[in-house]
DNA sequence: CGCTGTCATGATAGCGCTAACATTCGTTTT
DNA sequence: AAAACGAATGTTAGCGCTATCATGACAGCG
């Protein structure tokens, strides 16, 4: 632990790890030199950009990124703020904007709210601090504070998932429509009884746009936009559940337009289990268009959006911004598509 | 744009932002008290600690975590490396882990590796210069170069998924066991006929060591242990297609263990759109414990693994080896459950 | 009363890197 | 041939924060 004792006044702080300089001196550099070597390597001459390099290679050279950011004030980190881990539609963003992130050099810092406006603020909070290049938040909802913290930030916002207008950038989906759409397609089937069931509207408010198009069709036509609202949030479990819950309660239903297809798909695997026949005795639709729909029988009808697709298209209006390049849209529509299963 | 030109013979670099010096100046403090109420509130006066966060309140100052970082070389950051985000089984290990380190906190910086022992060495370096305070990483097998990295770096890493001598920490499951145990279950309803059907065992080689058990009992029990490799990742949809191959290749087979969840209710729900009886026809065996499996008629019998548990206990042990305390174990087994549903 | 200890606060000196400007030197321009 | 230029490299001075040591005030003690 004691190893050069060349003690001065002061003691010194130490870190055993290899710096820049150090490679700089191997290399018979300045600093600076070396530094751009690694950063910059156009601007250094063949031969040093090599003798830079060895020396790296030699003494095992790591980057402190740390240092670099503070220094450049910049940091290559783009925050994400999501509202949920276990819904996998947020999942699949994530994963189209690492993809295309990473590939670009940039890291993913991670944050959940859990659908509460609070955390969100905190997490933004703490994101700035870390001086990220960019920030990503699902949503454009926030809190007070949030909203004017990120108002002062002269960094790239980009809000994804629903479309409207925003702080700055924008990818997402009309959801009031896809509500529409779905609405249309059930009354065009022929149904009358049409019951939407949600979970926990209130947080998972694009849920409650969607409902709010299909309130809009119904009532156009002259019918009773009812509303079952679950406690929990949607799994294959809470729609299984509401399927009774719904007949009991409205019991001339004839089609049950679902938030998503987690809850559709396990109302429709709980209505086979229960021999009821759909579309038969009772249709289903979802929204999301996951897998799962397809391999259910019958086929889910359902709403497609394009989740990962999303997130791969935030993420390159935000590389072009980043890259100083001009941004022709702040606001992009990722559209939905209606998938006709069997199951209405 | 232009404020205090008090112009000193080289031009300073600006930064608007708020530091902890203004706040201090505000409260009439030095820095260092300010960072002291801040940081470590206990160690300043009431008044004092008082004072400064009014400042801190009335300037909206954002501690720059960076600086902070570079001078403490402590970073409250935490990186995650994973193989996969489509797998939700990795997903949700990183949901028990961020909602623990969270809490605590600290903050994730996201990798994924796709599968890519190279890629995890880029992002190992990636994650050390941001001086991470420790590093989950999925699995036991790293590259060398990574391995040696790792070895002389001086924070906790934690291995996560699988069981066995890692590194330092490590939290996970018995894999081959659980091969063995689903193995066992099946011979002893009598099966005799069994293959297992695995998508890229090379890459996702826990799937691998599952086969390994299974093999052991097969071939103990003088049973032929047939395996059948998709070059796809495992989804509902190749766990469909599955179906037709295995029983084309292996008439006689009587029942199929599959190396997850999603492969098996894909196969399960196609077996069912063909009208054949499961178990009756074929028996059918998954891994992970998803709910999916639960939902679909027959239930599927499975291996229920504690996927977001682990990233919890992960996550706490870690904590508790952060702040200084005791490990007393540094391997932890998290088990597994065999749950008999009605597909075998 | 001087000594020791404790608490709150402050002065100083970096953490490791890069921005901004400066220098050097060979090449082009007129 | 002098002036102008551009490419490669170097010098200097921080980025904003905190570790370390120093100081001053005051309490307790024999």
């Amino acid at each position: 632990m004691s190893k050069d004792a060349s003690s001065p006044a002061r003691a010194r702080r130490r870190t055993d790890q290899i710096t820049l300089s150090q490679v700089a001196e191997l290399a018979s550099v300045s600093p600076i030199t070396a530094s751009r070597a690694l950063n910059t390597p156009e601007k250094v001459s063949d031969q040093t950009r090599e003798r830079v390099l060895d020396a790296v290679e030699q003494l095992g050279y790591v980057p402190n990124l740390v240092a670099g950011s503070l220094a450049s004030s910049r940091s290559r980190l783009i925050a994400v703020i999501v509202p949920s881990l276990i819904n996998t539609v947020f999942v699949e963003v994530i994963k189209g904007l690492q993809e295309t992130l990473e590939a670009e050099g940039y890291q993913i810092l991670l944050g959940n709210t859990d659908y509460d406006l609070d955390r969100e603020y905190q997490l933004v909070r703490t994101f700035l601090g870390w001086s990220c290049s960019a920030l990503i938040t699902a949503g454009l909802r926030h809190n007070h504070a949030c909203q004017t913290l990120l108002n002062n930030w002269d960094h790239p916002i980009m809000e994804v998932m629903e479309l409207g207008k925003g702080m700055d950038l924008n990818v997402g989906l009309d959801h009031v429509a896809a509500g529409r759409c779905m609405a249309t397609h059930l009354i065009d089937r022929g149904y009358r009884y049409i019951v939407y069931v949600g979970a926990r509207l209130s947080q998972d408010y694009r849920a409650g746009m969607r409902y709010e198009g299909h309130k809009a069709v119904l009532t156009a036509h002259g019918l009773d936009a009812s509303l079952v609202e679950l406690d929990t949030l949607g799994s294959l479990q809470a729609g299984a559940d509401s399927l009774a819950q719904v007949l009991a309660h409205y019991p001339r239903t004839q089609a049950i337009h679902f938030a998503n297809d987690d809850l559709a798909a396990g109302a429709l695997l709980a209505a086979q289990r229960q021999g009821l026949d759909v579309p038969g005795d009772i249709a289903i639709a979802g929204f999301n268009g996951l897998p799962l729909g397809q391999h259910v029988t019958p086929p889910l009808t359902t709403i497609l959006s394009p989740r990962e697709e999303m997130g791969r298209l935030a993420a390159k209006e935000l590389i072009r911004r980043l890259s100083g390049k001009n941004v022709y849209r702040r606001q992009h529509d990722v559209g939905f598509t209606l998938q006709v299963g069997g199951s209405t």
